[in-house]
DNA sequence: TCAAAAGTGTTAATTCTACACCCATGT
DNA sequence: ACATGGGTGTAGAATTAACACTTTTGA
Protein backbone atom coordinates (compact mmCIF):
# COMPACT_ATOMS: atom_id res chain seq x y z
CA UNK A 1 0.00 0.00 0.00
CA UNK A 2 1.48 3.13 -0.87
CA UNK A 3 0.56 6.80 1.03
CA UNK A 4 0.95 10.16 -0.27
CA UNK A 5 0.43 13.06 2.23
CA UNK A 6 0.54 16.93 2.27
CA UNK A 7 -0.32 18.81 5.09
CA UNK A 8 -0.53 22.72 5.46
CA UNK A 9 -0.62 24.40 8.25
CA UNK A 10 -3.56 26.92 8.93
CA UNK A 11 -4.10 29.02 11.67
CA UNK A 12 -0.98 27.00 13.43
CA UNK A 13 -2.97 23.49 13.16
CA UNK A 14 -2.71 21.12 10.57
CA UNK A 15 -5.01 20.48 7.96
CA UNK A 16 -5.15 17.77 5.79
CA UNK A 17 -4.31 19.21 1.94
CA UNK A 18 -3.82 16.22 -0.26
CA UNK A 19 -3.61 12.27 0.49
CA UNK A 20 -3.39 9.52 -2.11
CA UNK A 21 -3.90 5.60 -0.89
CA UNK A 22 -3.34 3.02 -3.51
CA UNK A 23 -4.16 -0.65 -2.51
CA UNK A 24 -1.49 -2.75 -4.22
CA UNK A 25 -2.10 -5.87 -2.63
CA UNK A 26 -6.20 -6.04 -3.97
CA UNK A 27 -5.41 -3.17 -6.48
CA UNK A 28 -9.38 -1.73 -6.55
CA UNK A 29 -10.17 2.30 -6.99
CA UNK A 30 -7.62 4.35 -5.10
CA UNK A 31 -8.28 6.72 -2.74
CA UNK A 32 -7.16 10.31 -3.93
CA UNK A 33 -7.94 13.32 -2.44
CA UNK A 34 -7.81 15.08 -5.83
CA UNK A 35 -10.85 12.75 -6.59
CA UNK A 36 -11.95 12.62 -2.96
CA UNK A 37 -10.69 15.30 -1.41
CA UNK A 38 -11.36 16.31 2.43
CA UNK A 39 -13.03 19.42 2.43
CA UNK A 40 -13.38 22.10 5.39
CA UNK A 41 -16.49 23.28 6.84
CA UNK A 42 -16.59 26.50 8.37
CA UNK A 43 -19.44 28.89 8.89
CA UNK A 44 -19.22 32.66 8.40
CA UNK A 45 -22.02 34.63 10.20
CA UNK A 46 -23.74 37.99 8.72
CA UNK A 47 -24.77 40.06 12.41
CA UNK A 48 -26.70 42.32 11.28
CA UNK A 49 -27.99 45.52 13.63
CA UNK A 50 -28.68 49.20 14.16
CA UNK A 51 -25.87 51.46 15.16
CA UNK A 52 -27.02 55.20 15.44
CA UNK A 53 -30.06 54.91 13.08
CA UNK A 54 -27.70 53.05 10.54
CA UNK A 55 -28.56 49.44 9.50
CA UNK A 56 -25.07 47.78 10.40
CA UNK A 57 -23.00 44.39 9.85
CA UNK A 58 -20.47 43.24 12.12
CA UNK A 59 -16.67 42.85 9.85
CA UNK A 60 -13.66 41.54 11.11
CA UNK A 61 -10.52 42.99 9.97
CA UNK A 62 -8.10 40.12 9.12
CA UNK A 63 -5.01 39.39 10.69
CA UNK A 64 -3.05 37.51 8.47
CA UNK A 65 -2.73 36.10 4.77
CA UNK A 66 -4.56 35.34 2.56
CA UNK A 67 -6.57 38.87 1.96
CA UNK A 68 -4.60 40.45 5.01
CA UNK A 69 -5.86 43.43 6.12
CA UNK A 70 -9.64 43.03 3.79
CA UNK A 71 -12.78 42.96 5.86
CA UNK A 72 -14.66 39.45 6.35
CA UNK A 73 -17.33 37.73 8.03
CA UNK A 74 -17.28 36.55 11.60
CA UNK A 75 -16.65 32.95 11.40
CA UNK A 76 -14.36 29.17 11.87
CA UNK A 77 -14.36 25.56 11.56
CA UNK A 78 -17.09 23.54 12.36
CA UNK A 79 -16.24 21.12 15.14
CA UNK A 80 -16.33 17.42 14.83
CA UNK A 81 -19.26 16.74 17.13
CA UNK A 82 -21.11 19.76 16.67
CA UNK A 83 -24.36 20.52 14.32
CA UNK A 84 -24.10 23.40 11.66
CA UNK A 85 -26.53 25.48 13.94
CA UNK A 86 -24.68 24.94 17.03
CA UNK A 87 -21.43 25.96 15.56
CA UNK A 88 -23.18 28.88 14.17
CA UNK A 89 -24.40 29.82 17.16
CA UNK A 90 -21.25 29.28 18.79
CA UNK A 91 -19.97 31.75 16.65
CA UNK A 92 -21.93 34.50 17.31
CA UNK A 93 -21.77 34.13 21.27
CA UNK A 94 -17.89 34.22 20.44
CA UNK A 95 -18.60 37.77 18.72
CA UNK A 96 -21.15 39.54 20.62
CA UNK A 97 -22.09 37.64 23.49
CA UNK A 98 -25.10 37.15 22.86
CA UNK A 99 -26.59 33.19 23.98
CA UNK A 100 -29.48 31.84 22.02
CA UNK A 101 -32.29 34.46 22.29
CA UNK A 102 -31.76 36.87 18.91
CA UNK A 103 -32.89 35.63 15.31
CA UNK A 104 -30.49 33.24 14.17
CA UNK A 105 -30.91 31.34 10.44
CA UNK A 106 -28.90 29.88 7.65
CA UNK A 107 -28.49 31.47 4.87
CA UNK A 108 -26.69 29.84 2.37
CA UNK A 109 -23.57 27.38 1.45
CA UNK A 110 -20.93 28.62 -0.32
CA UNK A 111 -18.38 26.30 -2.00
CA UNK A 112 -17.15 27.62 -5.28
CA UNK A 113 -13.80 25.40 -5.41
CA UNK A 114 -11.20 28.45 -5.48
CA UNK A 115 -13.28 30.75 -2.81
CA UNK A 116 -10.73 29.88 -0.13
CA UNK A 117 -6.38 29.82 -1.94
CA UNK A 118 -5.13 27.32 0.13
CA UNK A 119 -7.80 24.66 -0.03
CA UNK A 120 -11.16 23.50 -0.41
CA UNK A 121 -13.27 25.54 1.82
CA UNK A 122 -17.28 24.71 1.77
CA UNK A 123 -19.13 26.97 4.14
CA UNK A 124 -22.51 27.27 5.75
CA UNK A 125 -23.23 30.99 5.81
CA UNK A 126 -25.66 31.84 8.52
CA UNK A 127 -27.54 35.45 9.44
CA UNK A 128 -28.43 37.33 12.68
CA UNK A 129 -30.50 40.20 14.15
CA UNK A 130 -29.02 41.48 17.54
CA UNK A 131 -30.30 44.39 19.41
CA UNK A 132 -28.45 47.24 19.09
CA UNK A 133 -25.12 47.00 21.70
CA UNK A 134 -22.13 48.47 22.41
CA UNK A 135 -19.05 47.96 21.12
CA UNK A 136 -18.54 44.22 19.76
CA UNK A 137 -16.05 42.80 22.32
CA UNK A 138 -13.00 41.92 19.84
CA UNK A 139 -13.16 38.51 20.34
CA UNK A 140 -10.29 36.22 21.73
CA UNK A 141 -8.02 37.23 19.42
CA UNK A 142 -7.12 40.91 18.84
CA UNK A 143 -8.81 41.40 15.77
CA UNK A 144 -10.59 44.45 14.87
CA UNK A 145 -14.05 44.19 15.01
CA UNK A 146 -16.42 46.94 13.83
CA UNK A 147 -20.68 47.29 12.84
CA UNK A 148 -20.51 49.07 9.55
CA UNK A 149 -23.22 51.20 7.73
CA UNK A 150 -24.77 48.77 5.04
CA UNK A 151 -24.82 51.68 3.04
CA UNK A 152 -21.08 51.64 2.64
CA UNK A 153 -20.30 48.44 2.05
CA UNK A 154 -23.18 48.54 -0.50
CA UNK A 155 -20.75 51.45 -2.07
CA UNK A 156 -18.33 49.67 -2.03
CA UNK A 157 -16.31 51.19 0.50
CA UNK A 158 -14.81 47.83 1.83
CA UNK A 159 -12.53 45.06 0.42
CA UNK A 160 -13.81 41.95 1.66
CA UNK A 161 -12.00 39.21 1.75
CA UNK A 162 -13.32 35.69 -0.10
CA UNK A 163 -16.42 35.65 -1.60
CA UNK A 164 -17.69 37.70 1.26
CA UNK A 165 -18.56 40.45 -0.86
CA UNK A 166 -21.12 38.28 -2.10
CA UNK A 167 -22.17 36.20 0.86
CA UNK A 168 -23.06 40.19 2.22
CA UNK A 169 -25.08 40.91 -0.62
CA UNK A 170 -27.06 37.89 -0.31
CA UNK A 171 -27.53 37.96 3.36
CA UNK A 172 -28.51 41.83 3.26
CA UNK A 173 -31.18 40.90 0.43
CA UNK A 174 -32.69 38.28 2.71
CA UNK A 175 -32.64 40.29 5.52
CA UNK A 176 -34.50 43.43 3.59
CA UNK A 177 -36.99 40.54 2.59
CA UNK A 178 -37.47 38.66 5.09
CA UNK A 179 -38.90 41.81 7.31
CA UNK A 180 -41.46 41.60 4.25
CA UNK A 181 -43.40 38.29 5.80
CA UNK A 182 -41.51 37.39 9.32
CA UNK A 183 -41.65 39.13 12.67
CA UNK A 184 -37.57 39.39 12.57
CA UNK A 185 -37.97 43.48 13.18
CA UNK A 186 -38.79 42.79 17.02
CA UNK A 187 -35.12 41.15 16.94
CA UNK A 188 -33.59 44.61 16.13
CA UNK A 189 -34.63 46.01 19.45
CA UNK A 190 -34.71 45.14 22.98
CA UNK A 191 -36.79 42.98 25.04
CA UNK A 192 -39.05 45.71 25.55
CA UNK A 193 -39.84 48.52 22.62
CA UNK A 194 -42.40 50.80 21.50
CA UNK A 195 -44.34 51.28 17.94
CA UNK A 196 -42.21 54.25 17.08
CA UNK A 197 -38.84 51.88 17.76
CA UNK A 198 -40.53 49.65 15.86
CA UNK A 199 -40.92 51.40 12.84
CA UNK A 200 -38.01 53.13 12.92
CA UNK A 201 -36.34 49.39 12.17
CA UNK A 202 -38.50 49.07 8.66
CA UNK A 203 -37.30 52.53 7.90
CA UNK A 204 -34.14 52.13 8.67
CA UNK A 205 -33.68 48.47 7.05
CA UNK A 206 -35.85 49.36 4.15
CA UNK A 207 -34.58 53.44 3.54
CA UNK A 208 -38.45 54.47 3.38
CA UNK A 209 -40.48 56.53 5.44
CA UNK A 210 -43.92 54.43 6.66
CA UNK A 211 -47.14 56.02 7.86
CA UNK A 212 -46.85 56.39 11.83
CA UNK A 213 -50.51 55.71 12.25
CA UNK A 214 -51.53 52.98 9.72
CA UNK A 215 -47.95 51.50 10.71
CA UNK A 216 -48.97 51.22 14.58
CA UNK A 217 -52.73 49.81 13.70
CA UNK A 218 -51.46 47.03 11.47
CA UNK A 219 -48.84 46.13 13.89
CA UNK A 220 -51.25 45.49 16.31
CA UNK A 221 -53.49 44.01 13.99
CA UNK A 222 -51.16 41.72 13.12
CA UNK A 223 -51.99 38.13 15.28
CA UNK A 224 -49.33 36.80 16.77
CA UNK A 225 -46.75 39.90 16.36
CA UNK A 226 -46.99 41.74 19.61
CA UNK A 227 -47.54 41.45 23.20
CA UNK A 228 -49.12 44.75 24.86
CA UNK A 229 -47.45 45.56 27.80
CA UNK A 230 -49.97 46.90 30.10
CA UNK A 231 -47.28 49.96 30.85
CA UNK A 232 -45.87 52.87 28.92
CA UNK A 233 -42.41 54.36 28.37
CA UNK A 234 -40.90 56.33 31.37
CA UNK A 235 -42.53 59.28 30.69
CA UNK A 236 -39.43 61.10 31.72
CA UNK A 237 -37.63 59.65 28.62
CA UNK A 238 -38.61 62.70 26.27
CA UNK A 239 -41.34 65.14 25.62
CA UNK A 240 -44.64 64.15 23.79
CA UNK A 241 -47.45 61.50 25.22
CA UNK A 242 -45.41 58.21 26.37
CA UNK A 243 -46.10 55.36 24.43
CA UNK A 244 -46.95 52.22 25.05
CA UNK A 245 -44.57 49.02 25.42
CA UNK A 246 -44.61 45.92 23.99
CA UNK A 247 -42.58 42.41 23.72
CA UNK A 248 -42.31 40.37 21.14
CA UNK A 249 -45.62 38.02 20.43
CA UNK A 250 -45.33 34.37 19.59
CA UNK A 251 -45.17 33.54 16.18
CA UNK A 252 -42.14 33.92 13.62
CA UNK A 253 -44.19 33.91 10.45
CA UNK A 254 -47.16 36.37 10.38
CA UNK A 255 -49.55 37.25 8.07
CA UNK A 256 -50.05 40.71 6.69
CA UNK A 257 -46.89 43.04 7.58
CA UNK A 258 -45.74 45.96 5.71
CA UNK A 259 -45.17 46.01 2.39
CA UNK A 260 -41.74 47.59 0.97
CA UNK A 261 -43.05 50.67 -0.99
CA UNK B 1 6.09 11.64 13.18
CA UNK B 2 3.31 9.24 13.75
CA UNK B 3 0.22 8.47 11.22
CA UNK B 4 -2.56 7.42 11.92
CA UNK B 5 -5.44 6.33 9.23
CA UNK B 6 -8.62 4.71 9.43
CA UNK B 7 -10.69 3.99 5.81
CA UNK B 8 -13.84 3.08 4.65
CA UNK B 9 -14.85 1.95 1.73
CA UNK B 10 -18.69 3.53 0.49
CA UNK B 11 -19.82 2.83 -2.97
CA UNK B 12 -16.70 0.97 -3.71
CA UNK B 13 -14.39 3.86 -2.86
CA UNK B 14 -11.73 4.51 -0.25
CA UNK B 15 -13.58 7.24 1.86
CA UNK B 16 -11.12 8.83 4.56
CA UNK B 17 -12.42 8.19 7.62
CA UNK B 18 -9.96 8.55 10.52
CA UNK B 19 -6.72 10.31 10.80
CA UNK B 20 -3.56 11.36 13.31
CA UNK B 21 -0.57 13.35 12.49
CA UNK B 22 2.38 13.89 15.36
CA UNK B 23 5.27 15.52 14.59
CA UNK B 24 7.61 14.15 17.32
CA UNK B 25 10.39 16.60 15.97
CA UNK B 26 9.19 19.49 16.27
CA UNK B 27 6.18 18.67 18.91
CA UNK B 28 2.82 21.19 17.95
CA UNK B 29 -0.25 20.74 18.08
CA UNK B 30 -0.68 17.37 16.36
CA UNK B 31 -3.28 16.92 13.16
CA UNK B 32 -6.23 15.13 14.52
CA UNK B 33 -9.44 13.95 12.39
CA UNK B 34 -11.35 14.04 15.59
CA UNK B 35 -10.75 17.42 15.89
CA UNK B 36 -10.68 18.52 12.12
CA UNK B 37 -11.92 15.43 10.53
CA UNK B 38 -12.29 15.53 6.77
CA UNK B 39 -16.01 16.43 6.17
CA UNK B 40 -17.53 14.64 3.44
CA UNK B 41 -19.65 16.84 1.50
CA UNK B 42 -22.95 15.57 -0.97
CA UNK B 43 -25.87 17.69 -2.66
CA UNK B 44 -29.22 16.03 -2.60
CA UNK B 45 -32.12 16.85 -4.34
CA UNK B 46 -35.68 17.67 -4.17
CA UNK B 47 -37.38 17.39 -7.77
CA UNK B 48 -40.51 18.13 -8.03
CA UNK B 49 -43.03 18.11 -10.61
CA UNK B 50 -46.74 17.11 -11.37
CA UNK B 51 -47.65 13.68 -12.47
CA UNK B 52 -51.30 12.81 -13.02
CA UNK B 53 -52.54 16.61 -11.54
CA UNK B 54 -50.49 15.23 -8.12
CA UNK B 55 -47.73 17.51 -6.90
CA UNK B 56 -45.05 14.70 -6.83
CA UNK B 57 -41.69 14.38 -5.34
CA UNK B 58 -38.57 12.10 -7.28
CA UNK B 59 -37.26 9.01 -4.63
CA UNK B 60 -34.84 6.48 -5.21
CA UNK B 61 -34.52 3.39 -3.63
CA UNK B 62 -31.50 2.27 -1.90
CA UNK B 63 -29.61 -0.73 -2.78
CA UNK B 64 -27.28 -1.23 0.08
CA UNK B 65 -26.87 -0.16 3.73
CA UNK B 66 -27.44 1.64 5.67
CA UNK B 67 -30.55 2.62 5.04
CA UNK B 68 -31.26 -0.55 2.73
CA UNK B 69 -34.89 -0.67 0.93
CA UNK B 70 -35.69 3.05 2.74
CA UNK B 71 -36.37 5.93 -0.04
CA UNK B 72 -34.08 8.78 -0.40
CA UNK B 73 -33.50 11.85 -2.08
CA UNK B 74 -31.12 11.91 -5.14
CA UNK B 75 -27.66 12.93 -4.48
CA UNK B 76 -23.84 12.45 -4.02
CA UNK B 77 -20.75 13.42 -3.42
CA UNK B 78 -19.51 16.91 -5.05
CA UNK B 79 -16.22 16.53 -6.80
CA UNK B 80 -12.99 17.93 -6.42
CA UNK B 81 -13.11 20.82 -8.65
CA UNK B 82 -16.69 21.51 -8.64
CA UNK B 83 -18.70 24.56 -7.71
CA UNK B 84 -21.76 22.99 -5.39
CA UNK B 85 -24.29 24.34 -8.16
CA UNK B 86 -22.68 22.27 -10.43
CA UNK B 87 -22.78 19.60 -8.58
CA UNK B 88 -26.84 19.80 -8.04
CA UNK B 89 -26.91 20.45 -11.71
CA UNK B 90 -25.13 17.01 -12.87
CA UNK B 91 -27.21 15.35 -10.45
CA UNK B 92 -30.09 16.54 -12.01
CA UNK B 93 -29.33 15.96 -15.37
CA UNK B 94 -28.41 12.61 -14.03
CA UNK B 95 -31.33 11.63 -12.68
CA UNK B 96 -33.83 13.57 -15.06
CA UNK B 97 -31.85 13.78 -18.33
CA UNK B 98 -32.87 17.55 -18.18
CA UNK B 99 -30.28 19.60 -18.72
CA UNK B 100 -29.95 23.57 -17.34
CA UNK B 101 -33.44 24.97 -18.62
CA UNK B 102 -35.59 24.16 -15.30
CA UNK B 103 -35.29 25.46 -12.12
CA UNK B 104 -32.50 24.46 -9.66
CA UNK B 105 -31.86 26.44 -6.58
CA UNK B 106 -29.81 25.94 -3.35
CA UNK B 107 -32.95 24.58 -0.02
CA UNK B 108 -30.42 24.40 2.41
CA UNK B 109 -27.24 23.09 4.07
CA UNK B 110 -27.64 19.89 6.84
CA UNK B 111 -24.73 18.90 8.89
CA UNK B 112 -25.76 16.98 11.94
CA UNK B 113 -23.22 15.10 13.15
CA UNK B 114 -24.96 11.57 13.22
CA UNK B 115 -27.18 12.34 9.96
CA UNK B 116 -24.79 9.73 8.18
CA UNK B 117 -23.55 6.70 10.42
CA UNK B 118 -20.70 6.42 8.41
CA UNK B 119 -19.20 9.55 9.02
CA UNK B 120 -19.42 12.91 8.75
CA UNK B 121 -20.98 13.94 6.01
CA UNK B 122 -22.84 17.24 5.54
CA UNK B 123 -25.09 18.03 2.72
CA UNK B 124 -26.18 20.39 0.36
CA UNK B 125 -29.52 20.30 -0.26
CA UNK B 126 -31.25 21.92 -3.53
CA UNK B 127 -34.70 21.67 -5.09
CA UNK B 128 -35.60 21.43 -8.69
CA UNK B 129 -38.80 21.63 -10.69
CA UNK B 130 -39.21 19.95 -14.08
CA UNK B 131 -41.93 19.89 -16.31
CA UNK B 132 -44.27 16.59 -16.22
CA UNK B 133 -42.06 14.46 -17.90
CA UNK B 134 -42.35 10.25 -18.70
CA UNK B 135 -40.89 8.02 -16.22
CA UNK B 136 -37.58 8.67 -15.01
CA UNK B 137 -34.69 7.40 -16.22
CA UNK B 138 -33.80 4.85 -13.54
CA UNK B 139 -30.02 6.30 -13.73
CA UNK B 140 -27.20 4.54 -14.36
CA UNK B 141 -27.32 2.22 -11.09
CA UNK B 142 -30.39 -0.17 -11.33
CA UNK B 143 -32.18 1.53 -8.74
CA UNK B 144 -35.80 2.34 -8.48
CA UNK B 145 -37.01 6.25 -9.06
CA UNK B 146 -40.28 7.10 -8.88
CA UNK B 147 -42.56 10.13 -8.93
CA UNK B 148 -44.36 9.84 -5.71
CA UNK B 149 -46.83 12.31 -4.72
CA UNK B 150 -45.80 14.62 -2.17
CA UNK B 151 -49.53 14.22 -0.30
CA UNK B 152 -48.01 10.21 0.69
CA UNK B 153 -45.13 11.59 1.92
CA UNK B 154 -46.70 14.01 3.86
CA UNK B 155 -48.95 11.19 5.27
CA UNK B 156 -45.49 9.22 6.23
CA UNK B 157 -46.22 6.68 3.92
CA UNK B 158 -42.53 6.28 2.81
CA UNK B 159 -39.88 5.52 4.90
CA UNK B 160 -36.52 7.81 4.40
CA UNK B 161 -33.42 7.71 4.58
CA UNK B 162 -30.69 9.60 6.71
CA UNK B 163 -32.45 12.99 8.06
CA UNK B 164 -34.56 13.15 4.62
CA UNK B 165 -37.95 13.40 5.89
CA UNK B 166 -36.68 16.21 7.26
CA UNK B 167 -35.32 17.69 4.16
CA UNK B 168 -38.52 16.94 2.19
CA UNK B 169 -40.34 18.64 4.81
CA UNK B 170 -38.75 21.90 4.10
CA UNK B 171 -38.38 21.53 0.23
CA UNK B 172 -42.11 21.15 0.31
CA UNK B 173 -42.92 24.23 2.10
CA UNK B 174 -40.26 26.03 0.08
CA UNK B 175 -41.38 24.90 -2.96
CA UNK B 176 -45.12 26.17 -1.77
CA UNK B 177 -44.01 29.11 -0.57
CA UNK B 178 -42.38 30.49 -3.59
CA UNK B 179 -44.74 29.99 -5.66
CA UNK B 180 -46.63 33.04 -4.05
CA UNK B 181 -43.44 35.18 -4.70
CA UNK B 182 -41.91 34.21 -7.56
CA UNK B 183 -42.24 32.67 -11.32
CA UNK B 184 -41.46 29.09 -10.14
CA UNK B 185 -45.13 27.96 -11.42
CA UNK B 186 -43.62 28.40 -15.56
CA UNK B 187 -41.11 25.77 -15.16
CA UNK B 188 -43.35 22.97 -13.71
CA UNK B 189 -45.26 23.53 -17.32
CA UNK B 190 -44.16 22.80 -20.87
CA UNK B 191 -42.26 25.97 -22.92
CA UNK B 192 -45.86 27.11 -24.14
CA UNK B 193 -48.92 26.55 -21.82
CA UNK B 194 -52.14 28.20 -21.43
CA UNK B 195 -53.42 30.27 -18.47
CA UNK B 196 -55.32 26.97 -17.50
CA UNK B 197 -52.24 24.97 -17.13
CA UNK B 198 -50.48 27.30 -15.38
CA UNK B 199 -53.45 27.68 -12.95
CA UNK B 200 -54.03 24.02 -12.36
CA UNK B 201 -50.24 24.09 -10.99
CA UNK B 202 -51.29 26.76 -8.02
CA UNK B 203 -54.17 24.44 -7.40
CA UNK B 204 -52.14 20.98 -7.52
CA UNK B 205 -49.89 22.61 -5.27
CA UNK B 206 -51.56 23.96 -3.06
CA UNK B 207 -54.53 21.91 -2.87
CA UNK B 208 -56.92 24.43 -3.17
CA UNK B 209 -59.36 25.75 -6.32
CA UNK B 210 -58.49 29.24 -7.85
CA UNK B 211 -61.15 31.74 -9.60
CA UNK B 212 -60.42 31.32 -13.25
CA UNK B 213 -61.39 34.47 -14.51
CA UNK B 214 -59.96 36.56 -11.50
CA UNK B 215 -55.99 34.50 -12.25
CA UNK B 216 -56.11 35.18 -15.80
CA UNK B 217 -56.52 38.61 -15.40
CA UNK B 218 -53.75 39.20 -12.61
CA UNK B 219 -51.42 36.56 -13.90
CA UNK B 220 -51.22 39.21 -17.49
CA UNK B 221 -51.11 42.12 -15.37
CA UNK B 222 -48.21 40.60 -13.87
CA UNK B 223 -45.08 42.76 -15.08
CA UNK B 224 -42.54 40.50 -16.66
CA UNK B 225 -44.33 36.64 -15.74
CA UNK B 226 -45.92 35.76 -18.96
CA UNK B 227 -44.95 36.63 -22.81
CA UNK B 228 -48.33 35.94 -24.52
CA UNK B 229 -47.75 34.46 -27.83
CA UNK B 230 -50.12 35.21 -30.91
CA UNK B 231 -51.32 31.24 -31.38
CA UNK B 232 -53.80 29.68 -29.47
CA UNK B 233 -53.92 26.08 -28.37
CA UNK B 234 -54.65 23.64 -31.35
CA UNK B 235 -58.20 24.09 -30.94
CA UNK B 236 -58.47 19.95 -31.73
CA UNK B 237 -56.81 19.25 -28.67
CA UNK B 238 -59.89 19.57 -26.98
CA UNK B 239 -63.61 20.85 -26.82
CA UNK B 240 -64.57 24.72 -26.24
CA UNK B 241 -62.86 27.62 -27.30
CA UNK B 242 -59.07 26.90 -27.52
CA UNK B 243 -56.83 28.66 -25.25
CA UNK B 244 -54.67 31.50 -26.25
CA UNK B 245 -50.78 30.29 -25.41
CA UNK B 246 -47.84 31.66 -23.36
CA UNK B 247 -44.24 31.32 -22.25
CA UNK B 248 -42.45 32.12 -19.72
CA UNK B 249 -41.54 35.88 -18.95
CA UNK B 250 -38.12 37.14 -18.22
CA UNK B 251 -38.68 37.91 -14.60
CA UNK B 252 -37.64 35.66 -11.70
CA UNK B 253 -39.04 37.17 -9.01
CA UNK B 254 -42.30 38.41 -10.24
CA UNK B 255 -44.41 41.21 -8.00
CA UNK B 256 -48.32 40.34 -6.92
CA UNK B 257 -49.25 37.61 -7.98
CA UNK B 258 -51.51 34.71 -6.11
CA UNK B 259 -52.33 34.68 -2.60
CA UNK B 260 -52.55 31.10 -0.83
CA UNK B 261 -55.94 31.17 0.27
C1' DT C 1 -50.17 77.41 26.98
C1' DC C 2 -47.33 75.48 23.55
C1' DA C 3 -44.49 71.93 21.31
C1' DA C 4 -43.87 67.20 20.57
C1' DA C 5 -44.88 62.58 20.23
C1' DA C 6 -48.75 58.89 20.63
C1' DG C 7 -52.70 57.33 19.11
C1' DT C 8 -57.77 57.55 16.80
C1' DG C 9 -61.13 58.76 13.04
C1' DT C 10 -62.40 59.27 8.50
C1' DT C 11 -62.68 59.38 3.66
C1' DA C 12 -61.41 58.62 -1.12
C1' DA C 13 -58.89 55.51 -3.91
C1' DT C 14 -57.64 51.12 -4.90
C1' DT C 15 -57.83 46.26 -5.10
C1' DC C 16 -60.25 41.95 -4.65
C1' DT C 17 -64.06 38.58 -5.05
C1' DA C 18 -67.71 36.60 -6.90
C1' DC C 19 -70.52 35.86 -10.46
C1' DA C 20 -73.01 37.01 -14.75
C1' DC C 21 -72.26 37.01 -19.36
C1' DC C 22 -70.15 36.64 -24.12
C1' DC C 23 -66.75 33.92 -27.37
C1' DA C 24 -64.98 30.08 -30.16
C1' DT C 25 -64.84 25.46 -31.06
C1' DG C 26 -66.23 20.11 -31.52
C1' DT C 27 -70.02 17.20 -31.73
C1' DA D 1 -78.01 23.90 -31.66
C1' DC D 2 -75.66 22.98 -27.52
C1' DA D 3 -72.11 21.58 -24.39
C1' DT D 4 -67.62 22.94 -23.00
C1' DG D 5 -63.88 25.48 -21.75
C1' DG D 6 -61.79 30.47 -22.69
C1' DG D 7 -62.19 35.04 -21.70
C1' DT D 8 -64.45 39.98 -20.33
C1' DG D 9 -67.48 43.10 -17.45
C1' DT D 10 -68.94 44.67 -13.31
C1' DA D 11 -70.98 45.62 -8.76
C1' DG D 12 -70.25 45.13 -3.87
C1' DA D 13 -66.85 44.14 -0.29
C1' DA D 14 -62.59 44.71 1.70
C1' DT D 15 -58.35 46.86 2.15
C1' DT D 16 -55.25 50.74 1.84
C1' DA D 17 -53.20 55.41 1.98
C1' DA D 18 -53.36 59.89 3.36
C1' DC D 19 -54.26 63.26 6.49
C1' DA D 20 -57.04 65.69 10.02
C1' DC D 21 -57.77 65.40 14.74
C1' DT D 22 -57.51 64.17 19.78
C1' DT D 23 -54.59 62.75 23.84
C1' DT D 24 -50.80 63.01 27.05
C1' DT D 25 -46.76 64.55 28.49
C1' DG D 26 -42.49 68.16 29.40
C1' DA D 27 -41.18 72.75 29.38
Amino acid sequence: MTITITLLIVNSTFILYYFHVTDTVNPGKPYDSAEFPPFAVTVDIAIFTIVDEEFSLLLIQRGGDPFKDAWALPGGFVQPDEDLDTAAARELSEETGIDSASHLEQLKTYGAPERDPRMRVVSAAYWAVVPRLGAPSAGSDARRALFVPVREIEAGQYDLAFDHQHIVGDAIERARAKLEYSAIATSFCDREFTLSELRKVYETVWGVPLEPANFARKAQQCEGFLQPLERTISPSSGTGRPAQLFRAGTANEIQPPFKRP
